[in-house]
RNA sequence: GGGCGGAUAGCUCAGUUGGGAGAGCACCGGCCUUACAAGCCGGGGGUCACAGGUUCAAGCCCUGUUCCGCCUACCA
């Protein structure tokens, strides 16, 4: 094959499309519903059918892809499940806001037109990401797509919501949840973000009943007081240990209210005296509770003030603290306002800030199911990935709260629950019912709220699968292999798949779960469409192609930390990619066919070198991806092919190649450039799919897609073992020859174009044996004219010297040698010698080291000592002749 | 309030049975050497946050301190 078939420059493009195309063609990301290969699984965290690729997409998407390219390399059996979700709020919003920009609302639409409304838009709109995730090269197995609003899934939601029902997991009923005004609808605690803001303390009069006096109550919203029912006092506090009043006169009111003594009040915060509002917070629904209070609602569902709100009514929330404190102002009911900072409960979805609110809500039992969560993650069942995420999963377990499930939103999976309006039975089914269970009405009305998207995203591992039926995909892929995802969303996901794998699959959804880092951009902020730093990742395949990035996010996915982002890391990546494409490009000049078998027992040391180094690095890769080590796996790559194959290999290769050694040397050199970038091209596969895929079908003899190829084990196709600790020795010692004489000319100005005559001394007949057969290697690497190797003798009196192991490297400078200059060269070498030496002397000296200290260790630095010892020796002899000569 | 993570070269970070302090980028010098200037060759640069302790030996283990970041929580 000749070169002209490969561009000078890797232009991903046009290659990429190709071979994405290719790969769905040929069916290679299909998983087997049943096959003998061991069964390797994943389910893709479930984007929003609203959303477009962001960076974090990228990231989870592409550390899931080189998961699954591993295993099919392995010859595993491969299930990528893709899909999306339907995020109820969000999409909600996505569809509402085009209404409004068409002038019109879901309220005039009315609920059925409306929801046909988002499906519309969904068919429209929905597969965008989906097709973005194709641009990023995922083997997703793409005719299994589902959806969590699809028929099928639908089915799951209701069986599971059913069944928990009926055995009291879940539950309908008045508490306190918290309320989005903005969004109307009920939020679960989680999706509440709190943050610290500046607010107030309001300290407020409460006359008592009889008229002599009051008591103060502190408060951070004063419009809830409208709704007080209640003065609570800690039983236990001093300052009211003599109040004898029973109750208060509940300010611009004028509604008599008790005192009530309770142990929640904390003593220590404001004057002691709480006002409890059992409709608008959830500690003071619980004293009511205790109490038996009245449980008064002064804010309304559209965060106005209701009815209850006597005067303040239908005033919004926050102009009615407003109005409030002026009032009280007004009636010298006002003590003080102290400045207080504050966690406020925020919308996660629209930042509005989250109201408790008392309202009839559905709920999760989740204790019972969190304690098999818990146990299987204690057992080793599942294991978290980096485990410091272990104990943070334990901490929210064991703290579960029960968890609120309805919506008030129309998209999403309408609860199964059906009221009779004749006698307020209510019936949960899984179908329309046809009349009551209790007296028989047909006057049903169906429960109007949905459920909480992550309910459906709860059942997905099993759901996608075909779940409730018994599918042969269950059987085969679950539980699945391993869960990739942000630890973001270890509660809102992670947790909630596994109560519910556990509860309806009797079994964990996954053995593993990989928790990666958050990507941050390069001041290490977090992306926002807001602060406008965010990295798309469009915009970086375009730029770089897709391999550059994947390349790049693997490299950066060290466990247990941000990743900071910016394109400039990307760059470097790219040219990694093309040093690869380029080195192809040589190796394909030289290579005309493929083999099957290496005879390896006599091969030069260079073949026998790059082999050994071969064999290591595809270990360390595959090491490192089995334990989710993505960027030891990309450095590892990274290092072998750019550092040693490229910088070393190719130009080792390139005498034999041109034909200066003999055709013997040719054939053999082109048969191990053969299977080294056969082998390079499958593991760095899983990581840079597309530019492998391409070399792959250029490469002579390679069949089939990469794909299918088998994941590397040299030792498979060699006669011989093919780790050769000798080899790796005596090629050492080669490069470090070549370094140091490429380091003289260097450091003395010498020009790449003169060819420098060199002699090496040595008394070991080894070392003398492998340079001399190495000669015409070393002249070439090094851009020498003469290599002459022999035993320590008569020194060259004009020559540059450096030492390397037991040799001692003269670079002959006759008539260009600059003396001063070498001695300072000299200088300096030695001093980093005597460095080097000073710890190892002092270690030594030590008698404790020589007699606590293990054996090898201790021999290992007596070696090394000595090697230095005689390192100094030689360079210090040489810097004494020097100067002598120059004297 | 509780918990977790981080502090290593100018920048971003690797560094798990404690025994050689590393990479990429940036920087300096030299090169269009017939795969690659998205490149090649060479070079400089770090009391591994601070203070103690364990050990023959500590970036790594223990204790404390400081500074950052995140998660979580019902102090009104």
């Amino acid at each position: 094959m000749s070169s002209d078939k490969l561009e000078k420059g890797y232009e991903p493009h046009a290659v990429e499309k190709r071979w994405y195309d290719y790969w769905q063609k040929e069916g290679l990301f299909k998983a087997e519903d049943k096959s003998s290969n061991p069964a390797y699984s994943i389910v893709i965290p479930p984007p929003n059918v609203t959303g477009v690729l962001h960076i974090g997409h990228a990231l989870v998407n592409t550390l899931q892809d080189i998961l699954c390219r591993y295993h099919r390399l392995k010859g595993e059996n491969v299930l990528w499940m893709p899909g999306t979700d339907h995020a109820g709020i969000a999409t909600q919003n996505v569809v509402e806001r085009k209404l409004a920009e068409e002038g019109t609302d879901r309220h005039q639409l009315g609920r059925e037109k409306f929801i046909e409304a988002v499906w519309e838009w969904r068919e429209k709109y929905g597969s965008a990401i989906i097709n973005q995730l194709k641009r990023l090269g995922a083997s997703c197995d793409w005719d299994r797509e589902r959806f969590t609003m699809d028929e099928g899934l639908s089915l799951a939601v209701r069986k599971v919501f059913v069944q928990l029902y009926e055995e009291g997991l879940i539950y309908k009923g008045d508490y306190i949840i918290n309320w989005c005004c903005r969004c109307h609808t009920a939020l679960s605690d989680l999706e509440v973000e709190h943050e610290d803001l500046d607010g107030h303390l309001y300290h407020i009069r409460y006359p008592f009943a009889d008229g002599d006096g009051h008591m103060v109550v502190a408060t951070t919203r004063p419009e809830t007081m409208l709704g007080d029912t209640a003065v609570a006092i800690n039983p236990e506090d001093e300052r009211y240990r003599d109040l004898t009043k029973a109750s208060v006169i509940l300010p611009l009111m004028d509604r008599e209210i008790p005192i009530i003594k309770d142990t929640y009040v904390d003593t220590e915060f404001g004057t002691g005296a709480l006002k409890v509002t059992p409709a608008h917070d959830p500690n003071d629904f619980d004293i009511g509770n205790r109490h038996n209070l009245d449980r008064v609602k002064v804010i309304g569902e559209d965060g106005r003030m209701t009815d209850e709100a006597g005067k303040f009514k239908d005033l919004e929330r926050f102009e009615c603290r407003k109005a409030l404190v002026k009032a009280l102002k007004s009636k010298g009911l006002l003590e003080k306002i102290e400045p207080l900072r504050h966690g406020v409960g925020h919308c996660y979805r629209c930042k509005t800030v989250v109201e408790p609110n008392l309202s009839k809500q559905w709920f999760v039992k989740v204790k019972p199911l969190a304690e098999k969560a818990i146990e299987s993650v204690k057992t080793g069942k599942i294991r978290i990935v980096p485990d410091m995420w272990t104990k943070t999963f334990y901490d929210w377990m064991y703290n579960i709260k029960d968890w609120c499930i309805s919506r008030q939103i129309w998209w999403g999976h309408q609860i199964p629950a059906w009221t009779c309006t004749a006698c307020n039975q209510v019936v949960v089914a899984m179908e329309t019912p046809a009349a009551c269970t209790a007296c028989q009405s047909t006057d049903l009305v169906q429960e109007t709220d949905v459920l909480d998207t992550w309910f459906s995203s709860a059942l997905w591992p099993f759901s996608t699968m075909g779940w409730p039926e018994k599918t042969p995909l269950l059987g085969t892929f679950y539980p699945t292999s391993v869960l990739v995802t942000g630890f973001d969303i270890l509660f809102f996901w992670v947790a909630r798949m596994m109560m519910m794998g556990l509860h309806f699959m009797k079994e964990v959804p996954f053995t593993d779960v990989f928790l990666h880092a958050l990507l941050r951009d390069e001041e290490g902020q977090k992306m926002s469409k807001s602060k406008g730093n965010v990295v798309d990742p469009l915009d970086i395949i375009e730029k770089y192609g897709t391999d550059a990035l994947r390349f790049t996010l693997a490299a950066f996915t060290a466990q247990g930390r941000d990743i900071k982002m910016s394109e400039k890391r990307v760059e470097g990546y790219r040219n990694f990619i093309n040093k690869l494409w380029n080195a192809a490009r040589f190796s394909l000049m030289h290579l005309d066919r493929g083999y099957d078998h290496l005879d390896n027992a006599t091969i030069s040391l260079p073949n026998k070198w790059i082999l050994s180094r071969l064999t290591q690095v595809c270990q360390k890769v595959a090491e490192a991806l089995d334990n989710y080590k993505f960027n030891d796996a990309a450095n590892a790559a990274y290092q072998f092919v750019w550092h040693e194959f490229c910088d070393w290999y190719v130009e080792a290769a390139k005498p034999a190649l041109y034909d200066k050694l003999g055709n013997d040397q040719k054939e053999e050199t082109k048969k191990v450039l053969w299977f080294v970038l056969r082998d390079i091209l499958v593991f760095l596969h899983p990581i840079a799919p597309f530019v492998t895929e391409e070399i792959w079908q250029k490469l002579p003899g390679s069949q089939g897609s990469v794909s299918k190829a088998i994941y590397p084990d040299p030792d498979s196709y060699c006669s011989s073992p093919v780790l050769d600790e000798v080899a790796e020795k005596r090629m050492s010692m080669i490069s470090q020859i070549i370094s140091s004489i490429r380091n003289i000319r260097g450091e003395m100005n010498i020009s790449p174009s003169i060819e420098l005559e060199v002699i090496i001394q040595s008394d070991n007949g080894e070392s003398k044996s492998v340079l001399r057969q190495q000669e015409k290697l070393i002249c070439t690497l090094a851009r020498l004219k003469t290599l002459r190797t022999e035993a320590p003798g008569k020194k060259p009196r004009t020559a540059a010297t450096a030492v390397v192991e037991d040799a001692t490297v003269f670079v002959s400078l006759e008539g260009i040698i600059d003396f001063a200059r070498e001695s300072e060269r000299l200088n300096k070498e030695i001093n980093k010698v005597g460095k080097e030496m000073a710890g190892l002397t002092r270690k030594l000296n030590n008698e404790d080291f020589l007699k606590k200290a293990p054996g090898d260790v201790v021999e290992k630095v007596k070696q090394k000592h000595e090697t230095m010892m005689e390192k100094e020796h030689k360079l210090q002899a040489t810097l004494d002749r020097i100067s002598r000569i120059q004297a």
